[in-house]
DNA sequence: TACGTGTACTATACTAGTTAGTACACTTGG
DNA sequence: CCAAGTGTACTAACTAGTATAGTACACGTA
C-alpha cells in the first residue's frame, strides 16, 4: 500500500499513516528515534507545523512516545485504546464495508483483502 | 451500524451511507422509489441541496438511478465499478487496517468485524 | 396546464487544513 | 555554562469543503 496514492488524505494523515505502516511492518521498531519535526519536514517537503501535526497525532494514538528536548520515539507498545476508541474504529470499518458491498464488492473479495495484511 | 454516530462525516456522507445500508441490508430494492429531495429534506431535518448532493453522489456510485421529473430510484444492479475505483477503495480499505493494526487490534477482531456483515 | 421532479446557480457563513513566521521551554553534548 | 537541537505554542493568511438560503429552470406526468 502506498500512502502516495492516497490523495484525498491530508499531509498530516498521509504521513501518520505511513509512519503506521512502517511500524506494522517492522521497519520501525520500539524505541527507535523518528526525524526531527524539522528533518521530516525537509525530506517530506511539508511545513514543520504538518509534520508536528502528525507526530502529534501518533502520540495521540498512542504508537509514538514524544519526549520534548530529546526526540520522538516508537513506543515500547501501542497504548490500549479506550472503548470509545474502539467503537470510533469499528464504525469507519463497518462504514467502509457497508460501502464497498453496496457497490459491488463481494465478500470473498474483502476477506481476501483482509488476509492479505497478515501473510507472511 | 448506526451512521447517527458518525460524528466525523459530513450530512451527506452520512445520508449516503444510510441509504447504501438500506440497500445492502434489503429494506430497499431494486427499482424502489426515494422520497424526493424535498421530502428528504424535511424528514431528515437537512437542506434540500444536501440531499441533492447525497443523491448525486449515490447515482455516482452506481447505487441509484436518477430521472429527473420522475424521481430517483434504487438502480436494478449495481453498476460495475472502474478498476480506478475499485482500485480507490482497496486503498481505503487497506489504510484502516493498518490503522487499526498498528493500534493493537487483532486479525481476529477485525475478520469479525468483517464477518458480521455476511450473517443471516 | 398545473404539479412534482431533479438540477443549476448565486451568495453567505462556518470549519478544517496548510503554509509561514516567530518564539519559548526543554534536553543534550562540547 | 552554553550553544545546538528538540517538541511545542501562537498568530496570520490563504484554500478548500461543507451547509444553508433563495431563486430559477427543464423535464415528465396526471
Amino acid at each position: 500500500m502506498d500512502p502516495a496514492e492516497l490523495g484525498h488524505l491530508a499531509y498530516y494523515e498521509r504521513l501518520v499513516l505511513k509512519i503506521k505502516e512502517q511500524i506494522v511492518r517492522g521497519v520501525l521498531q520500539p524505541g527507535d528515534k523518528l526525524p526531527s519535526v524539522r528533518d521530516m519536514a525537509r525530506s517530506e517537503q511539508l511545513n514543520p507545523n504538518t509534520v508536528a501535526k502528525a507526530y502529534k497525532q501518533l502520540e495521540l494514538d498512542g504508537v509514538m512516545e514524544v519526549q520534548p528536548g530529546r526526540g520522538s520515539f516508537i513506543a515500547q507498545r501501542p497504548r490500549k485504546m479506550s472503548q470509545t476508541e474502539k467503537v470510533e474504529l469499528k464504525n469507519r470499518f463497518d462504514a467502509l464495508v457497508v460501502t464497498a458491498t453496496a457497490q459491488g464488492v463481494d465478500e470473498a473479495t474483502l476477506k481476501t483483502w483482509l488476509a492479505a495484511h497478515f501473510e507472511g
